[in-house]
DNA sequence: CCGGTTGTAACGTCAATGGTTACAACCAAA
DNA sequence: TTTGGTTGTAACCATTGACGTTACAACCGG
């Protein structure tokens, strides 16, 4: 099982986009170069990033910005942004069996457990945010 | 971003394992009726937990039972024995461009937050074992 | 009007998952 | 010793999703 690497490339985008553009205009192909992708798909996670809320975008001329305060953006919105958790994070198997006293209530038992372990998840992904990572940026630049 | 069936269908398996191996063979067409899944799944499956130590198998006859007791095996145990997790659950985009500041660091920057995150979810996985499931199973037998 | 850019559709490739059939190896019981 | 039920695996196949690429209409400032 990973995470797909969208994740991280978003969080490189996002972090490209507000270290530079305040400087220059920061167009998908600057970002496609940063991140050795390709314009496309930038154009494709801008694209999501914006529906969220978290960016906007200059059609035409081009060049995106951050659309929030630095620190009022953290991993798990990036996250949710441009993963696609389709309801649940966790996978069920199909149909168990209901003749089966384990299948028949392996949902029901399960559920609250999983959804622990993905809100632990969610708890600290919400615990960092873009203005810490800039920070952490700093010293190299 | 969907985490495989295979870890709740492992987890199934467990239990069913954990509650009629002492009453029946528990076979791995047993488990494929009770999880309504295949007898190749589940026996891949059980290798799989075999060699993690977490049950044991008699090859001929057949029938797997639990190698440890019940509260010494956590959902963290069963996540690991099935879920390949190469390295890392973070998936990186390759070789992002060494000119760029931000490319040349995000590695170094994002690896230690990740790995928080990881481990949040790790941490909340070891809460649970499956004695404690089998516990909430009872009522409804 | 032109040049650079975005948004998106339409493909192609690749890897992983889940499923299935088939069969050798194994072992207990008849 | 033979038989029957079982495990362990190999060899496929279908489906899905990620990622990449080309192509092109729509957009807008100079």
């Amino acid at each position: 099982m990973q995470i797909t690497s969208r994740f991280t490339l978003a969080i490189h985008t996002m972090l490209c986009i507000a270290s530079f553009s305040s400087s220059r205009k920061v167009t998908s192909n600057f970002i496609a170069e940063s991140t050795n992708s390709n314009p496309v798909i930038i154009r494709r996670l801008i694209g999501q990033l914006k529906e969220a809320g978290l960016v906007e975008v200059k059609p035409g001329i081009g060049g995106a910005t951050v659309a929030k305060p630095l620190d009022e953006i953290n991993l798990k919105d990036i996250f949710n942004a441009v993963e696609v958790v389709n309801d649940k994070m966790f996978n069920f198997h199909d149909n168990p069996n209901c003749k089966c006293p384990v299948g028949k209530n392996i949902h029901t038992i399960l559920d609250e457990h999983l959804n622990d372990i993905e809100e632990a998840m969610n708890n600290q992904m919400r615990k960092t945010n873009l203005m810490m990572l800039l920070e952490e940026t700093k010293p190299y630049l």
